[in-house]
Formats: structure tokens, C-alpha cells, sequence
RNA sequence: GGGCGCGUAGCUCAGCGGUAGAGCAUCGCCUUCACACGGCGGGGGUCACAGGUUCAAUCCCUGUCGCGCCCACCA
């Protein structure tokens, strides 16, 4: 028996434990049938669930429950990310909270540590994750840095580097002075920050008394200066070309050079040119052959040791200079500034607002920094991912985000790979004592290696570096499976079929297990990505801490129940579009859930059980046969919005069945039936309805797994927990079924002209009222005369039938169809209010009938328009013409 | 600077060649024996603007205005 009302936060955990237990979730690689695979982004393993978790894994979850019920043998490859970064941040700062560092502490106890604290509260997103109902499988979860998962990331960069693609070079990186790591192109953001533009005057070194004035927002990097650079064609400094200037402060000569790179229109059109600093500044030193001194160093502050003073009156003083070594570099911009003005070098200052780029995790200001690194040749790795979505080996739905991935792919840069962090894949490179590098996958080998090199075995340094997270992350479609070991899995479920993410990480880890998918396994690593919006606040924003608007999903899931959260994220997941999320649209999804509910206690208290015996084909009775065509097509409709990714078509077809068609109309219609419990009708009534709540709660379960499989077992459709392994529904086809929706629709058509007559009319519910036909063929009175109790329930009617006799005074008019429906309501009505209604109906029909007629009469349209257009036109116009002249009829009987 | 997307009922959005739809909100009526987390009904839109293509444009094309995002860029 049903309770009154559902309370998913009881049944939903002890549901998901019961699938759980009896292993619903699992994937069967020794069964036959076709498989079906998703890898799960991973979540880092810091991480708690966020409204965006709950986006995409409600999104994943009802993909991979509809494919497991097609039939599919699912996998849903659940595991979380090292995320290195990240968790050595929460790390680093429990560790200040206990009053120390990892310095302190070293690198060995600082990744015990580390290890220790996942091990306590590594587990909270999958719980997390057990609440939402994801049905993923667990036994099978992967950590990026558990042991197969690590050996495949040693595999991989061997392999990469014998191919070359994997190298060492010393160019600039993208610094993060406070994590003082390398951080590749992605992880930098640029941000507007208002600041100034310095005009500073740099005399020449001939004694001349000339000088050039450069332009720049960094002039704490003059130090480092090793050239000014114009434009060739720029004529105001054609004749410097090839003098030197004095560089203030460190009395240094440079020259001025020519470069195209040096645009005339910006700043003074004389740039100077700070090659270790400044990425385009580096270009130009390389094609100069300049100096390239670093003046800051891996904190960001100012470091004199690469350059040296020379003492100039009146422009460098070695002794002043060098107070700023040590100094951080916003103090040194400061002190810097106030020098130069005070030297008279600086001779404007421009208020200016410029896009400075940040660290994404960090915040501060990046830096660019001349060091060695290790790079990936992403270029070289993109070619076939690029080849596999223009071939459509690989799509993305929707398919504009296709553009943004060759954009990012066909102008791709080295990709920096290591980082200056101790929590991560370590590289496996080591160093014999000339710096010679030995890349094998273990240190044995790379001793076995070095004895050969050195012709004697050799003590060797390993590299300090860890990977990229990114790094591990792209080899997550075929590391989890396995590989390198060529696994049953791997060879069963690679590739996955749809990958399901934002768009904000295309680039991060799409784009990187395209190369490395194709690059390791010969094969792209899913078939379709399907990218879904962001999710905001109701009113459109962003979600983040400092505005507060920021919604736990745990606490709708409390608050809702997790069905009411996935029924509304379906609901709202739209192509292209963000998802507005806030707890009215969840409320409003428990209405759905609880509508449901209430349908499936009617039901249950009228008896309606599953008849394995029943068969649409048997249907009789219009009744049945309507409510179970529609069923088909909303089978067909739910089928197609998920094969098309249309979630939320999928959720409004669903809800439109259930709410419209089974709660409103049938289950209504039922009523009269359902009186005569032992009749054949009501026995054919309980089959049908029992069938389509099967329907329903079949088409239901991916979105909403808790409740339809509680009804599912309430109800014996079959044993506990076997609605998530039920089949999904097909469509089939019922007998009669034209007939069958002709004949409710015309009923359902009466029922609602009567409803919106009497409210208009302000005819209270407890009035009843007469409902008579006039002019009515022998075919709709027979039809009338099957609907009566459902009439007379629904249109509020005291009696049902053809009208006898004249219509009486006071009696308001309907025209449907052929019939026009007569409601003596004598004494109740105002006639000239039932006049009014009259002339408005008359008067919209008159203007549709118009603008047919105009059209009709428009000889290009007849002549040009699609035949059967033009045919439903004419049918449009003979029916309106029809229907004004039997208003006009009503309106003389008034009168 | 380059690119993408969006401007449709008060709000959130569907529709994307044949004369506008949903949910929410609003208003009116109803505690009718599944459901007030409910039922019934109503009002509300020159589909941003201007041109063009077409027999026909919210839908296709061009431009304008407004909004959002991505990429590039510390003169």
C-alpha cells in the first residue's frame, strides 16, 4: 500500500544500496551483448559535488540507464582525478594550519601525508555521487594515481619520448610565482587590470644629448632590457637604427634595432625589448641574437645576478640598484617609477587598463620565465584528432563546438607538461652526473641504461617534476581499461561511445584524449561529445562564492529528493543553453515526481495490477485504445529527444503524458468506468492503465530511477530492483486507434467549450446544467451518448442529449463541429454577456476566415504554395464560414 | 583584433518557411471520494530593429543596436 505522500529522502538511499547490492550497475564484458560506454569526467578527489557534478552526472546517468535498458551492456566508468594543484593546495594548507610546510617536512613524508589525508576524505564525491542514483560501477573505480593508471602514464611518456614528440626545452613558460611552477597556455586567464603606461626616456650613447622615449606597463623588467625596438618603416627613427642607447639604471649600452614586431601605432612607437620576460620580446631576441637576462626570479622578485652595473651620472648608481635585488616585483615597479621621475627618465605616465594574465588556481599575476621544461608536441598530435571530427569519426552535439575544437587544434602550442609540484606523476627521467637524461619507465631501467651510456654503473638523479594532471587525465578512456595490458575490457569498451562535459574543458582534456586516443589506440576514444551549458543561478548569473549565489546540490537532493533534481536538470537541459537552476524550478520538479505518485496510488487503490496477459491489440473500447496510442507516441517522442541528446524534449514528453494525458483526461474519463468494478469495461480499463504506468515508469527511469522503481515494485511489474534492467518500452501499434482519437478528442473538445462557457459565464461548479445537441449527426449523438457519465462528471452536466424542441430563452450556444452545443441556463446567464461571448467568437472567426480568404484569393499563392497547403487552406475557410453561420444562427435565437 | 552564441508572453525558455507555444508568475472559480506539492478557466506577444529573398518570414540572407562567452593581446 502507498503512503499518502512519497518521502524520497527515506526510500532513496536504501534504493540505491538494493541496486547497489545486487550489482545493477555492472558492466558484463563476458555477455554478448553490444556495449555501451561512458568514461566519467573524473572529479577531483578534493572535490565535493557542485551544482555543475550534478549537471553533468545526471546527464551521463540518464544516458547510461536508457542504453542499459536498450539492451546495451553498459559501462559507466566511475574514478576520480589526482588533481595535482588542487590537493596539494588543501594539503599544503592543513599542514600551515599544523604550523608547518612541506619544505619542512620533505617530499617523501609530505606525499605520505598526502596519500593519508585521500585515504580520509578521498571518498565524499563518490558518496556524493551514490546519492544523486548514478549508476556507476564501482567495483571498477580508478584513481588517476593508482598503480595501473600510473604505469600507463610512464608507457606513454617513454613512448612519446623515443618518438620525439616528448622533449626538454628552455624557452619562456607561464610562471606561477606562488606556486612557482610552470602552468601551460590553459591554465592562464587573462584579467583587466587598470594600471599605467610609462613613457620612459632612454638617451642615446653617442653623447648626442638625443634620446628615445619607449612606452610600457612593466618597467620593473628594464633591467633585463637588451634592445629597443622600431619599426623599419617608421620614419621618425629610421636614422637611430643602429645606435645604442644607455639603459638607466644599470648604465648598460643596447642598441636600437628594427623589428616589425614594433607597431608605430602603439605607445611611442619605440618598444623595449625585455627577451626573458616577455613572450613577444623573446621572439624578437632570438631573431636579433640578443642578450636574455632574467632580472626576477622563481618568487617573482627582483634578481640582479645575470646582469651587471655600470655607474652613469645622472642615470644608473650601482648602489641604488642594487637595493632592489631581493625586492618583489610590484614594490620594485613602485620604486623603480619613483627613481626614474626623480632621474627625469620618466617623462609621461598614461592612465591605461590592460588584460593581464593570471593563474587560473592561483590568482596572482603570471610571469614569464626563461626555464627548462619538458613539452609535448601537441601539434604533431593533433593532426589525427583534427582528421577524426572533420571525417566524423568524432562529433560534437551540438555541432558548432566543432569550430571552437579546430580553432584551438589547428593553432596549437607546445604543450608545457611538467610542473615544479611534488604531488603528481613523477617524471620518469634521470640524470647522469654530466646532465646526460636517461627516459625509461623504472629506475632500473634507466640504471641499466646509464651503465651502458657510462660503461659502468652510475649513480643517477631523478628528475624533481611531476606531470601535468592533464597529462593522466588524457589517457583516462583507455588507462582505466586496462591498458597498456590488452585487457577484455579494454578490448570490449574502447572506444566509449559519448563523452559528456562542458565546454570549458574542450581544450583541457577532449582535445588531449583525442591525441592520445588516437595516438596509443589507433582509434578515437568516444564516438560523440556531447557538451553541455554551464549551470547558473535563476536569474542567469554565474555561480561563485563571493556572490553567495552559489546552490549545493546535497541540499536540494535533501530538500527535493534526487529525482526532483534530475527531472528538473532534464527538464531544463536545452541545446547550447546554460542551465538556470535555483530551488523553485526543483520544486517544481517535485510537483512532477508527486503527481506521479498520487496517479500511481489511484491506480493502486482502483485496483489496477499489471496483467502479463494484457496486449494492446486487445483493447477494445476507445478509451483504452486513445490512452494507448498516445502512449506509443510518447514512447516514440522519448525515444527520440534521448537518441538525440534532447533531454529536454525527453522530460517534456514524459511530463506531458503523464500530467495531460494519464492524470487529466484518462484517468478522469476512467472514473465512470472504474464505478462498475466487475464490469468488462472497467476490467479492460485497469488492464490498459496498469500497462501504460509500466509505460510510463519504464520511459521515467532514466531521469527519475528512485521513485518509478519503488512504483515498479509496489505495483509487481517485477521483482525488487529490476525496473533499472526492465526493457525499454517500443512503440506498437493499436487497433482502431484513428477512430479511438477522433472520438476522445472530439469529447475532450466538448468538455472544455462547456468548462470555459460556464467560467466565463461565472456559472459556479455547483450549478448544474443541461448539456443539449442541436443539428448534431446521428454518428455524434451516438458518440455523446458513450461519453455521458464522463460528461456529465467533467462539464458539470444534469442531463446529456439531442435537443428537443426550440432552444430556450436564456440558453447559452457552442458551436463544434456540425453540432451546435445548446446549456440552458436560464436565470444564471446574463444574455447580453452571452451575446458579448457570441460576437467575440464570431468576430475571431470571422478574421481568421478573412485572412484565408485573402490569401485564397491571391492567384500566386493557389498557383505556387505546396498543393496541400493550399488544400488546408480551403478546408479552413469552408469550416470558418460554417462556424460564423451557425454563431449568427445562436445569435438570432437570442435576440 | 578574431570567433561563437543569444535577443519570442512579467520571468525562464521551446518553436525555426504556411498566420505564435510550454512551465512558472498573474487573475477568477473550486477544500468534486489520487493529488491544494491539487483541479478548472481566463488575460497577456507589432517573435530587438531596418532592409532583402519568397505566393508566404519569428523562422532564410544582409546590416544595425543590445547582451553573453571563447581565443589573442601586459607598449
Amino acid at each position: 500500500m502507498l503512503s499518502k505522500s512519497h518521502s524520497p529522502a527515506e526510500t532513496e538511499p536504501a534504493q540505491y544500496a538494493g541496486w547497489e547490492r545486487e550489482g545493477a550497475f555492472a558492466a558484463h564484458p563476458e555477455r554478448n551483448a553490444a556495449p555501451f560506454t561512458i568514461m566519467i569526467p573524473p572529479p577531483n578527489v578534493t572535490g565535493t559535488l557542485h551544482v555543475g557534478h550534478a549537471l553533468t552526472m545526471t546527464v551521463q546517468d540518464t544516458l547510461i540507464r536508457y542504453r542499459r535498458m536498450q539492451g546495451r551492456d553498459a559501462l559507466w566508468q566511475p574514478g576520480t582525478d589526482h588533481a595535482g594543484i588542487a590537493t596539494q593546495m588543501v594539503v599544503e594548507r592543513l599542514l600551515a594550519s599544523e604550523g608547518t610546510t612541506r619544505q619542512a617536512i620533505g617530499r617523501e613524508a609530505f606525499l605520505e601525508r598526502v596519500w593519508q589525508w585521500k585515504g580520509e576524505s578521498g571518498g565524499a564525491i563518490t558518496s556524493q555521487l551514490r546519492r544523486l542514483g548514478a549508476s556507476l560501477d564501482w567495483p571498477r573505480e580508478r584513481f588517476t594515481m593508482d598503480e595501473g593508471l600510473s604505469d600507463a602514464v610512464r608507457r606513454v611518456f617513454v613512448t612519446l619520448y623515443r618518438e620525439g614528440l616528448i622533449y626538454r626545452d628552455r624557452r619562456l613558460v607561464n610562471w606561477d610565482p606562488k606556486f612557482q611552477s610552470a602552468i601551460s597556455d590553459l591554465e592562464v586567464e587573462s584579467r583587466e587590470i587598470r594600471g599605467s603606461i610609462w613613457h620612459l626616456r632612454y638617451p642615446l650613447a653617442d653623447g648626442s644629448g638625443r634620446s628615445i622615449t619607449v612606452a610600457t606597463t612593466r618597467p620593473e623588467t628594464m633591467l633585463g632590457d637588451t634592445a629597443v625596438a622600431v619599426n623599419p618603416e617608421d620614419a621618425r627613427y629610421a636614422d637611430l637604427v643602429g645606435q645604442e642607447v644607455i639603459l638607466p639604471l644599470t648604465g648598460r649600452h643596447i642598441p636600437i634595432i628594427a623589428d616589425a614586431y614594433s607597431d608605430p601605432e602603439k605607445g611611442t612607437g619605440a618598444v623595449k625589448i625585455t627577451p626573458a620576460h616577455d613572450f613577444n620580446d623573446f621572439e624578437v631576441g632570438r631573431r636579433h641574437n640578443l642578450d636574455m637576462p632574467s632580472v626576477l626570479d622563481r618568487e617573482a622578485k627582483i634578481t640582479l645576478a645575470e646582469i651587471t652595473l655600470h655607474t652613469v651620472d645622472g642615470l644608473a648608481d650601482p648602489d641604488w640598484t642594487a637595493t632592489l635585488d631581493g625586492m618583489d616585483r610590484f614594490d620594485a615597479r613602485k620604486t623603480i617609477v619613483a627613481e626614474l621621475e626623480r632621474l627625469e627618465i620618466l617623462v609621461d605616465t598614461v592612465a591605461h587598463t590592460n588584460q593581464v594574465p593570471h593563474g587560473d588556481r592561483s590568482g596572482v599575476p603570471i610571469e614569464p620565465l626563461l626555464t627548462v621544461q619538458w613539452y609535448c608536441n601537441a601539434a604533431e598530435l593533433a593532426k589525427p584528432a583534427i582528421a577524426a571530427v572533420e571525417t566524423g569519426k568524432t562529433t560534437f552535439v551540438p555541432q558548432q563546438w566543432e569550430n571552437t575544437f579546430f580553432a584551438w587544434m589547428c593553432d596549437i602550442q607546445p604543450w608545457c607538461i611538467s610542473r615544479q609540484l611534488w604531488w603528481g606523476h613523477r617524471i620518469p627521467a634521470w640524470y647522469g652526473p654530466d646532465g646526460t637524461v636517461f627516459v625509461e619507465e623504472t629506475e632500473t631501467e634507466a640504471e641499466a641504461a646509464a651503465a651502458v651510456h657510462y660503461g659502468a654503473p652510475t649513480a643517477l638523479t631523478r628528475d624533481d617534476d611531476v606531470l601535468d594532471t592533464w597529462f593522466s587525465s588524457a589517457l583516462w578512456p583507455f588507462s582505466t581499461l586496462g591498458w597498456p595490458e590488452q585487457t577484455p575490457e579494454l578490448a570490449k569498451y574502447y572506444p566509449g561511445d559519448v563523452l559528456v562535459t562542458g565546454f570549458d574543458i574542450i581544450f583541457f582534456w577532449v582535445a588531449r584524449m583525442m591525441m592520445m586516443g588516437l595516438h596509443f589506440m589507433g582509434d578515437v576514444p568516444f564516438r560523440t561529445v556531447y557538451i553541455h551549458g554551464l549551470v547558473r543561478d535563476e536569474r542567469g548569473q554565474k555561480m561563485s562564492k563571493s556572490k553567495g549565489n552559489v546552490i549545493d546540490p546535497l541540499a536540494l537532493i535533501d530538500q527535493f529528493g534526487a529525482d526532483s533534481l534530475r527531472f528538473t536538470i532534464n527538464r531544463l537541459c536545452g541545446p547550447g543553453r546554460d542551465v538556470k537552476l535555483g530551488a523553485a524550478a526543483v520544486e517544481n520538479g517535485r510537483g512532477f515526481i508527486t503527481k506521479l505518485w498520487n496517479a500511481a496510488r489511484f491506480c493502486e487503490m482502483n485496483a489496477m495490477r499489471p496483467d502479463p496477459g494484457f496486449t494492446p491489440a486487445q483493447a477494445t473500447l476507445p478509451l483504452t485504445r486513445w490512452l494507448l496510442a498516445a502512449a506509443a507516441d510518447a514512447i516514440v517522442e522519448a525515444t527520440a529527444a534521448l537518441d538525440a541528446f534532447r533531454f529536454d524534449d525527453y522530460a517534456a514528453a514524459c511530463y506531458r503524458f503523464v500530467w495531460n494525458t494519464y492524470c487529466d483526461w484518462f484517468l478522469e474519463f476512467a472514473k465512470p468506468a472504474l464505478a462498475s468494478p466487475d464490469s468488462a469495461e472497467a476490467l479492460e480499463v485497469r488492464q490498459a492503465a496498469a500497462h501504460v504506468l509500466g509505460i510510463i515508469l519504464r520511459l521515467l527511469q532514466p531521469a527519475i530511477p528512485y521513485v518509478t522503481e519503488e512504483l515498479w515494485g509496489e505495483f509487481g511489474f517485477g521483482p525488487a530492483n529490476s525496473l533499472i534492467t526492465a526493457p525499454w518500452p517500443e512503440a506498437f501499434a493499436v487497433p482502431g486507434a484513428a477512430e479511438a482519437r477522433a472520438e476522445l478528442d472530439w469529447v475532450v473538445r466538448l468538455i472544455g467549450e462547456v468548462r470555459a462557457l460556464r467560467a466565463e459565464m461565472n456559472v459556479p461548479p455547483s450549478v448544474k446544467a443541461p448539456v443539449l445537441l442541436r443539428d448534431a449527426t446521428a454518428a455524434t449523438l451516438a458518440r455523446g451518448g458513450r461519453w455521458l457519465e464522463a460528461i456529465s462528471r467533467m462539464a458539470r452536466a444534469s442531463e446529456f442529449g439531442p435537443l428537443v424542441g426550440d432552444v430556450p430563452r436564456g440558453a447559452a450556444q457552442l458551436v463544434i463541429d456540425e453540432a451546435t452545443i445548446v446549456i440552458p441556463l436560464a436565470g444564471l446567464i446574463d444574455l447580453d454577456a452571452e451575446r458579448a461571448r457570441l460576437l467575440k467568437d464570431r468576430a475571431r472567426t470571422e478574421k481568421d476566415a478573412e485572412s484565408t480568404a485573402r490569401k485564397l484569393s491571391n492567384a500566386d499563392f493557389v498557383a505556387r504554395a505546396k498543393p496541400e497547403v493550399v488544400e488546408e487552406n480551403r478546408e479552413r475557410l469552408v469550416t470558418a464560414q460554417a462556424e460564423i453561420a451557425r454563431l449568427d444562427a445562436a445569435l438570432a435565437r437570442i435576440a
